[in-house]
Formats: structure tokens, sequence, C-alpha cells
DNA sequence: ATGGGGTCCGTACCATGGTACGGAGTCAAG
DNA sequence: CTTGACTCCGTACCATGGTACGGACCCCAT
């Protein structure tokens, strides 16, 4: 079990120090206590580069690091249902997202196209009244 | 030429009066004069509605309201060019990012059904280690 | 044992896109 | 001509997800 310093710990997790420290703030990450004897520097293990990766990976799926401390939360009370209904809400919300975002590109790319052919008034410009 | 009040402008674009407002400070919309004569109320003309319009459409595109600002100042100037290149770089930066939400949904698709089937500890809370 | 880097902690600041508030002035209907 | 709604303007505040800073302390190698 690795005693990694912070510094070692944010790296493993491809983050800053200061995020590390930002998430320990919102409770997503906990603070180990210093070890014994007076002050000390603290060390983490494997298990809290774990859960820094779990955190990169929900936010890569979309989700805010609110919902982010609602799932840490169910890894430790092993609630399925609600950990399956969160998922189920972020696809939707990720599916409409998509939608909207080729929508926005079809828009773009037909004016990108329409604006090489042109020689008027641009229509990237013009369409968007 | 109707001659709106901030309220109504704000209304036929679907936003707030502070939004148009700040909007204003942000360059996006000019202020027009206030009507001749001691102290009145500023007055929107349906050019205004446009320009208000062309900004949410262009938002709705995933411009952000710097790049929107730039659009807009090519609309004076004509440049076809430009509009084009920004154009094209957001096509390329939508599709980048579309890319990553379906993979993102596919995880959690997977995820959701696994969870769904399994009876041990939940796949989408382990999966994200 | 000393110097340079790392840690700790509080607090402040950043960008983005707004939203809210307060007081003074203005407008329009009754 | 009053009253209630709306406008104007500056300034402050909000959420989100960090990033920066400064002083005190600590730790390890030379």
């Amino acid at each position: 079990m690795a005693r990694l310093t912070i510094a070692k710990l944010a790296e493993a997790g491809g983050v800053g120090v200061e995020t590390v420290r930002y998430y320990q703030r919102r409770g997503l990450l906990d603070t180990p206590e210093r070890p014994e004897g007076a002050g000390s520097v603290r060390r983490y293990d494997e298990a809290a580069v774990g859960r820094l990766r779990f955190i990169r990976s929900a936010q890569a799926a979309g989700f805010t690091l609110e919902q982010i401390g609602e799932l840490l939360q169910l890894d430790a009370g092993h609630d399925h249902q609600r950990a399956r209904a969160l998922a189920e809400a972020r696809i939707a919300a990720l599916d409409a997202k998509i939608a909207e975002l080729e929508a926005a590109r079809a828009s773009l790319r037909r004016l990108a196209g329409q604006c090489a052919a042109s020689r008027g008034p641009c229509p990237i410009l013009e369409a968007f009244g």
C-alpha cells in the first residue's frame, strides 16, 4: 500500500494538488489523519487514487461534482437502485445534449458550405438572424 | 418599426431583461440613445430583436459570448473567410464533444445493464475505480 | 544542521453567463 | 394627477470547477 504524498496522489489521478484539496473541501475525498507523532504530512493510499479516478471518470460522463458526491455515498450504501436511476437520468441528459449538438453541427455545416459558395452577404452571419 | 421597451425586446428574444442589459455591457447589443427631449426610456427596433436572436442561435451552436462578439463584428466587415473559419473550428469542437458524450453514454448504458443484472457490488460504482 | 522543495491551510481570485437589488426617474391608465 | 408598473444604472451576488498566494511548518539529502 503506497504511502503517497498529495503531489503523488494528484499526479496519479492526473489532476493538480490544488484540485485534490478542492475535492477534499467539497467532501469528495477524505483527508487522512496526519501520522502519529507531532506534526507530519498526510499520506494517501491506492484507495484514494481509485476514488480520484472515479471522480474523473464520472466527470467525463457529465456528472457534476455534487452528483459524484452522491455516487460516492451510494458506494458505501450499496444502493443499486439509486445508482442505476442516476445513470439512466444521465443517459437521458446525454441523449438530449448529443441531439442538440448534432443539430447545431448540421446547421453550421450547411452554413459553412453556403458560405464557401456564395459571394453575397455571408450566410453564416445572415442565418442566425 | 416597432418601438419596443427593453422588456418587450427581452420577451421577443426569450431572455430576461437583466440578460439584455448584460449583453449590452458585454458589447453584444448596443444601447440605443434615449429619445430626444429630457429624460425618457430607450426604445428598440426589430434589428435589435434580430441581433438578440442571433446571439441565442449562436449560443445554441456552442459559441461563447466572446466568440459571438467576434461574429457580430464580422457581420459589419463582411469577412466571409473568418466567419467560415470560426464555423469550421466550432464544428470540429462539436465533433469532439459529441464523440466524448457518446463514449460516456455507451459506457453508462453498459453499466446500467450490468447493474440491473448483477446482485453483487454495483458495477456502476465499481467501474469508475 | 541547513537549505531547498513539499505540505498545510485559509483566503482570495479566476472565467463564464448570468441574476438580484436598491433607489431614482419615467410612463401610462384610470 | 396619482398610482402602480416599468426603466435605468451601478454594484453585488450566484453557481461551477477550479487556480493562486502567502506564511508557517515539515522532511530529506548533503
